[in-house]
RNA sequence: GGUCCUUUAGCUCAGCUGGUUAGAGCAUCUGACUGUUAAUCAGAGGGUCCAAGGUUCGAGUCCUUGAAGGACCGCCA
């Protein structure tokens, strides 16, 4: 038997039903006066005020509303008497579904009418779905993700699912995790003593993958234009509030294209799934920027947001993003009053070093103040596969830096010409027979084609305004935690 | 992998240069009130001060080691 139709939270509230009659159903918030429930369904930050007749209702069933607890209340919704809200639910039955333990002790409701820290929270990653906070990020999560999908699907590209266990170990990308069927207590062994993975599931050694751009540079090459969009794993051990072992990439790859349409395209893409969050996403984000402003009134000023969160996003969808080289940057960076006065932890000295993240955040934060993306790296900081360039010293790679995240987006040119892949492959000892698969598209039919890769995870960073990346995926992974 | 910080009630925190019975707000329980907006008022219960060791007449407070959490750096998205 089905359940009664309910009408959802975010309907009632922008809908007319004055008059009308109709079941609802969720979580109580808070119950104030023995009489007004505040209701949340998860479809809305908002909630919905129930009114209860506490003087003809079960004194039992007023007993069991708790905070947490799971209710479906029929009436008809009037117009509110009182001034928080417009329209209220005046209730003729009142079922409690679940209650929610409110009993000190063990078992008892973690979750109260006020504010928690998100460290707390994080340890009970299975309830806080039901907070504001983290109603809001998974909702704009989802809207992001709904947006990626829109964009690339107007624009034409295919959705191209590449595969999540990976038999190749040179993507290139970071540490992976090993997949295996052993019984780790007892691995069959080889002739020379080493782990025997002819006899293993797969018949190799396998791993989770640390990227899908190899797998849709294949796709690219016959579609022309592809996206992935899925987990990536990476067994680094670090210890960073924007990095996880298990986080979404977003990598689109595309044919007949170089570094510049490619910058177009990760430009466009961005403003896009900003401009989307922005216009659907309105009162999650309403909250974050109120959460965010009462969190930075104990910062001193120079620590705090240069602009509320959603002029930010707005301020990033109007804005040019700042390109240029590498070389270039390093010349601002050499002449920089930090750099002279020796405020670097890591001085720039010349062409050539690694940029610390210190002199993207400078960069990004001090000296362009928008988004900012760098190009043309020298060669011998990057992957094998990127384009060399003419000067035969740097490759058309491009990652764009956002503020208060670094590195959103890496991307390049590929290496589309086979004897120079080659070179690049010997050079940095990249073994030739386990890469034939991903060679073959050079040998056959090879093109110029470019792309890049997306942390999503640190795309909700952004537009949440939040500052620890373990709180815009549901169930973060990383190092020495895998919990629920 | 490196550097630094934190750990006191269910939650968020205060606890001064070591001092005798460890506090507040919220939550919970009891009662009052009943158009509230994180309701209000009165009362009650609730503590192995992260753990082990040490210094001291005396340690929540100082020292050592460990654990857990966090920030930053490196690796990258």
């Amino acid at each position: 038997m089905a359940m009664a139709k309910r009408t959802k939270v975010a309907e009632i509230l922008v809908g007319e039903y004055i008059g009308k009659e109709l079941t609802v159903a969720g979580w109580v918030r808070s119950f104030r006066s023995n009489q007004f429930i505040a209701l949340n369904d998860g479809s809305t930050i908002k909630t919905l005020q129930i009114v209860v007749d506490f003087e003809n209702e079960d004194p039992e069933v007023i007993k069991m509303i708790t905070v947490g607890a799971a209710i479906k209340v029929t009436g008809t919704i009037v117009e509110s008497l009182g001034r928080g809200q417009s329209v209220e639910l005046k209730a003729s039955n009142i079922k409690v579904l679940g209650v929610a333990d409110a009993e000190q002790g063990p078992g008892q409701y973690p979750l109260q009418p006020k504010k928690h820290s998100l460290e707390y929270l994080r340890e009970i990653a299975h309830l806080r779905f039901r907070t504001n906070t983290f109603g809001a990020i998974f909702r704009i999560r989802h809207h992001a993700a709904y947006a990626i999908h829109e964009f690339f699907h107007n624009k034409g590209f295919l959705y191209i699912h590449a595969p999540i266990i990976t038999g190749s170990d040179a993507e290139g990308a970071g540490e992976m995790f090993k997949v295996t069927n052993f019984d780790m207590d007892d691995t069959p062994k080889g002739e020379d003593g080493k782990v025997d993975f002819s006899q293993d599931f797969f018949g190799k050694a396998t791993n989770l993958t640390v990227s899908g751009q190899l797998e849709a540079e294949l796709a690219a090459l016959a579609f022309s234009e592809v996206y992935t969009f899925g987990p990536t794993f990476r067994a680094e051990n670090s210890h960073t509030s924007r990095h996880l072992a298990e986080f979404w990439m977003i990598e689109p790859e595309v044919a007949f294209a170089d570094l510049e349409d490619n910058m177009d395209l990760a430009e466009e893409m961005l403003k896009y799934v900003i401009k989307s969050v922005l216009d659907r996403c309105g009162d999650d984000l309403d909250f974050l920027e109120k959460r965010l402003i009462d969190e930075e009134k104990v910062k001193p000023m120079n620590e705090r947001s240069p602009m509320p969160l959603k002029e930010k996003l707005q301020f990033c969808i109007d804005t040019d993003f700042e390109r240029l080289t590498y070389t270039r940057a390093i010349d601002i960076l050499k002449n920089c009053k930090p750099n002279k006065k020796g405020k670097f932890q890591f001085k720039i000295e010349e062409w050539g070093a690694d940029l610390q993240s210190e002199h993207e955040r400078y960069l990004v934060e001090k000296h362009f103040k928008k988004p900012v993306i760098l190009t043309d790296y020298p060669k011998d900081i990057k992957a094998f596969y990127m384009r060399m360039n003419e000067d035969g010293n740097t490759v058309g790679a491009m990652d764009i830096l956002f503020p208060g995240i670094g590195e959103i987006v890496g991307g390049s040119q590929r290496e589309e010409r086979l004897d120079v892949l080659l070179a690049r492959m010997k050079e940095m000892d990249i073994h030739e027979d386990e890469m034939s698969w991903f060679l073959d598209t050079r040998r056959f039919g090879t093109c110029p084609h470019a792309g890049f890769g997306l942390g999503f995870e640190r795309l909700i960073l952004f537009v949440t305004g939040m500052a620890n990346i373990r709180d815009v995926i549901p169930f973060p992974r990383f190092p020495g935690s895998a919990e629920f």
